[in-house]
RNA sequence: GGAGCCAUCGCCAAGUGGUAAGGCCGCAGCCUGCAAAGCUGCUAUCCCCGGUUCAAAUCCGGGUGGCUCCUCCA
């Protein structure tokens, strides 16, 4: 297995901190709002990575955190008057229906800032006894990148200072300009506030993935874990933060390989809320399948931008079509093992720093080439056993292809509706059988105009919701 | 101001030194009552300029055009 690690920006042999198994931590959604279609794209992109790494043999331990408080949350809680874990409890099971609907498979370990107080503040704690962190007169506590020798190795931002006109400001006690909260004070009554042995308060963004991955995994004596991922926008300042406290805190480095997936973009412009353009994933699935969504956000490499629109979703749909196309032609019935080469073929696109457009184009093959070997031989029946087998590894890897096939063409259609295209159907047999080839024309025309899709076989006639 | 990423057929998108995968669309054909589906065949020299090399889409330099981060953000 081959990855892009974003520290040393190349691709290199994955070699796990333990033989056999790989730890894997993403950086999970702040529960303030929904989802969007960006939080889909990371989420789906890891969900590659973790089933590769699985069907490579690894023991795969993936952990995936709430952020359930920080300012956001705070200020919802006010505006609603609703209490925090009302609103943090919503957004985390509409962010697990939804990714369900995906086809992302549930992280291993899914742990919530309230729920590692004890670490972060003993990782705090530890940092303050160092001498890596320091208390303001508020009560804060910031960590001091200036103690720091390796701070910014990981994201290559931090030059000069006099050359970074950042626009971070400079008036607080900071020691240096780069210093970030580990633990914000109470501010005031209505505050949610946890008393620590340094101020009562809450902790800083940053600290709580660091104090999660100590808590929730064993490390060796040089990393905590294999690999960190996340958003491209989260390695400045997020990771090299992390890093720098978990660096400090445990005497090793946080993670052997970080790996950050690109940015989603609607119509070419960005995703933002003063644009007005944030496509929130449960609008998506009002209007696209889960599976056909899977398809398309995952159909480009995690590493690239991403930008969305419709007309290439409806492409990404017409491919996901010639998958279950060929379904139907083996459903029902059994697998066998699945072909050697096409396995191998597979797995070696995705062992490629999961090159998904090669693993995509492979499968592409293979249906052209099954199809073509049913379209000369239509009762073969080791090719449908294998061809059956195929299919089963192609959901293992990828997430995709494992509906039922007829009813894959039928998402959308309700009951009435199919009554009515069955009797419509079967009209049209009957004047097909009496040569009545206009009116079974006509009813073609109608049925397209449904939005049905209507093919002749040696079986009968079968549709498909277009 | 600082730090990066990207630019391949009408559209989406692989390929990072050895002579351009795949999908959509389009065209021709097989099949079909006609279609659809399926199959077959056809369709690019890689943003521009210069350099390195026997050889470059791939490396280097300079442009042009997009995008991201440096502030909450997947």
């Amino acid at each position: 297995m081959q990855i892009y690690d974003s520290v040393q920006k190349i691709k290199v042999p994955f070699e796990p901190i333990r033989k056999g198994e790989a730890s894997i931590y993403v950086c999970g959604p702040t529960v303030y709002d929904d989802a969007h279609l960006g939080h889909a794209r990371s989420s789906l992109a890891f969900d590659l990575l973790s089933r590769t790494l699985k069907a490579l043999g690894y023991k795969v331990t993936l952990a995936k955190n709430f952020t359930d408080i920080d300012d956001k949350i705070i200020k919802k809680v006010e505006e609603s008057g609703k209490s925090m874990e009302e609103i943090t409890s919503y957004y985390i099971n509409r962010y697990f229906e939804e990714m369900e609907a995906l086809g992302v498979q549930r992280a291993d370990i899914e742990p919530k800032a309230t729920e590692s107080l004890q670490a972060i503040e003993a990782m705090i704690q530890k940092l303050i006894d160092k001498d890596v962190a320091y208390i303001i007169s508020n009560g804060d506590v910031y960590f001091d990148t200036g103690k720091d020798a390796h701070y910014g190795e990981i994201s290559h931002q931090v030059g000069d200072d006099e050359d970074n006109q950042s626009r971070v400001e400079h008036t607080s006690e900071k020691r240096n300009p780069k210093d970030f909260a580990l633990w914000k004070a109470c501010k005031g009554e209505e505050d949610i506030c946890f008393d620590t042995a340094f101020s009562s308060g809450r902790p800083g963004w940053h600290i709580e993935c660091s104090a999660m991955i100590e808590k929730y995994f064993e490390g060796t004596e040089k990393y905590s874990i294999d690999i960190h991922g996340g958003g491209a926008d989260l390695l400045f300042p997020h990771h090299e933060n992390e890093a720098a406290q978990s660096r400090c805190a445990t005497g090793h480095e946080l993670a052997k390989y970080w790996m950050h997936n690109g940015f989603v973009q609607i119509n070419g412009e960005k995703m933002s809320k003063s644009l007005g353009n944030s496509f929130f994933l449960k609008d998506a699935l009002k209007v696209y399948d889960g599976e056909v969504l899977r398809y398309y956000l995952n159909s480009v490499h995690y590493r690239n931008d991403f930008n969305f629109n419709e007309e290439d979703l409806l492409t990404a749909k017409k491919r996901l079509d010639k998958l279950y196309r060929l379904k139907k032609r083996v459903t029902p019935g059994k697998g066998s093992s699945t072909n050697k080469a096409f396995k191998q073929s597979l797995l070696n696109a995705m062992s490629d720093d999961l090159n998904i457009s090669i693993a995509l184009s492979v499968i592409d093959e293979m249906i052209a080439t099954t199809n073509e070997k049913f379209d000369a031989n239509p009762k073969d029946k080791a090719l449908k056993k294998e061809t059956i087998a195929n299919i089963e590894f192609i959901e293992t890897l990828l997430g995709f292809g494992g509906k039922e096939p007829f009813s894959y063409f039928q998402i959308g259609v309700d009951e009435a509706l199919k009554e009515k295209i069955e009797t419509l159907l079967e009209e049209r047999t009957q004047a097909k059988k009496a040569k009545d080839f206009t009116r079974s024309d006509t009813i073609r025309d109608e049925l397209i105009s449904m939005g049905i899709a209507i093919m002749d076989t040696a079986d009968g006639t079968v549709w498909e919701k277009a």
